[in-house]
RNA sequence: GUGGGUAUAGCUCAGCUGGUUAGAGCGUCUGGUUGUGGCCCAGAAGGUCAUGGGUUCAAAUCCCAUUACUCACCCCA
């Protein structure tokens, strides 16, 4: 048996409504704030995302479906979809064409990770990016725009965290206070801490090592090293939402794992799902253009999870059980008039009407059976003397009634069942 | 890559300390008189008990391995 590929899977009828309903949700925001969607390959140049995102972070160095194709070009599966973004917006020269593009997208990701609760290989992310345009509003934006949709949907055990990182002189300059602290504790810090000392020390901040715990309490922290600049842009940020009584906590260890990330970032979390409790997370990246492209363009955004949101939506309840319904069921009554059924229902359908019957040659019983269990408002009785007089039995399957309908007259279906 | 857990019908699961033909609920199908659903009732189909070894007179049950799935770590949405 064939099966789907480890940590993938099929979405199904049944569960579909709620990503429609989720997709639906998310396109009337992105509308009110008038962004514009895009749709990128699902797959690139590889070089695009061990650029843009950076060698030494996670994705790129692990995670990444990476093949050679059959010339022998190295393709990579998007992992993520603000690289792809940018390329596309630097590509087509929209920036200058535009000050600012207010883009958004909904797709398919893809990155070989274990997979576990809230995490698969191929995983779903809707997000925005806003390129051109280098102000703090827009980082606000993103935030309100993200935590609205969440909330909107109906959650509620969100946290909204943010921190800034600056800009990347203020960030190596750190860095190098960071590096001279931590040699001095280096031999106490777990081993894997060790690596990320040379790899990515900012995240030595989120390990959960009690001994490194330890020694990052006193460690100096980023938020302490900004110039006045990039202060002033994240108090601004920061007062722009609470303005709007957006919840927010400061958290100055709030290290993002892909190194495009300057100045703001943030993400909303949520106490619904698993482990991997981040619904969604995004920042500035004002270097990025130019890390892929050959200038350089302002830009912020976030990516959100669909399967963490449904995980969240399922488990704090917020799905009624909808059960879908058709208009009309068509009964035969003798086996001849399989074509007839064929032509009634077409008819109808014609109309607008949803409408079903049974293929499978069943008695009435399992006909009216099926009728009721597909929720059916009226079901149509094909056959016997009534057929050959010209005439077909409407039957209201709430109140039971039935009416008479002329052969030749079958609107007037149309007219009792949306009457 | 590292650790833990699980694996019995289409689905959710029982099956106690090893002992006859492996069960339930739901779902599916059929029927409960000629051509009428829901509720109810009756019946049927459906399982190499994940796979391969081992212990034993006897294994779904105990042991080992493999595989799959799952949760967590790492990291991320």
């Amino acid at each position: 048996m064939i099966k789907t590929i480890y940590g993938t899977k099929d979405i199904l009828p049944f569960e579909i409504s709620k990503w429609v309903f989720l997709e639906n949700m998310v396109r009337e925001y992105f509308k009110r704030f008038n962004y514009k969607e895009i749709r990128t390959p699902v797959f690139e140049e590889t070089i695009l995302f061990s650029r843009g995102i950076g060698e030494s972070t996670d994705i790129v160095s692990k995670e990444m479906y990476t093949f050679l194709d059959r010339s022998n070009t190295s393709i990579t599966l998007k992992p993520e979809m603000t690289a792809s973004v940018v390329r596309s917006v630097l590509e087509h020269s929209l920036d200058k064409q535009q000050i600012l593009s207010k883009l958004f997208y909904i797709s398919p990701m893809f990155r070989q990770e274990r997979p576990q609760a809230g995490r698969l290989r191929q995983f779903h992310q809707f997000g925005a990016e806003a390129i051109g345009v280098n102000s703090p509003l827009l980082d606000a934006e993103m935030i309100v725009l993200s935590y609205q949709i969440l909330k909107q949907i109906g959650l509620q055990k969100l946290t909204v965290k943010i921190n800034s990182l600056g800009t990347p002189e203020e960030r190596s300059k750190y860095k190098d206070s960071l590096k001279t602290y931590l040699e001095i504790h280096l031999s106490s810090l777990s081993e894997d801490s060790k690596k990320r000392f040379y790899t990515n020390i900012l995240r030595i901040f989120d390990s959960k090592d009690g001994g490194d715990i330890e020694v990052m309490k006193n460690a100096p922290l980023l938020i302490d090293h900004l110039g006045t600049g990039s202060t002033e842009q994240f108090e601004t940020v920061k007062s722009i939402l609470s303005e709007l009584n957006i919840p927010l906590e400061v958290d100055p260890k709030l290290v993002r794992g892909l190194d495009y990330y300057t100045h703001t970032t943030f993400e909303i979390l949520s106490e619904s799902v698993g482990a991997q409790s981040a619904l969604l997370g995004g920042g500035r990246y004002d270097l990025l253009a130019e890390q892929i492209g050959d200038r350089r363009v302002p830009g912020v955004g976030f990516a959100a999870g669909l399967e963490r949101i449904l995980l969240a939506c399922e488990n704090e309840k917020l799905f009624a059980p909808e059960s879908d319904k058709i208009d009309l069921y068509l009964i035969r009554l003798d086996k001849e008039l399989l074509v007839e059924v064929g032509l009634i229902a077409n008819r109808l359908r014609a109309e607008g009407l949803i409408v079903e019957f049974d293929y499978a040659d069943r008695s009435v019983k399992a006909q009216m059976r099926e009728a009721n269990k597909l929720n059916s408002s009226h079901s149509l009785f094909i056959g016997g003397e009534e057929y050959k007089d010209g005439k077909l039995l409407l039957k209201n399957m709430n109140d039971g009634d039935q009416v008479v309908i002329n052969k030749d007259e079958i609107h007037k279906i149309l007219n009792v069942i949306k009457g």
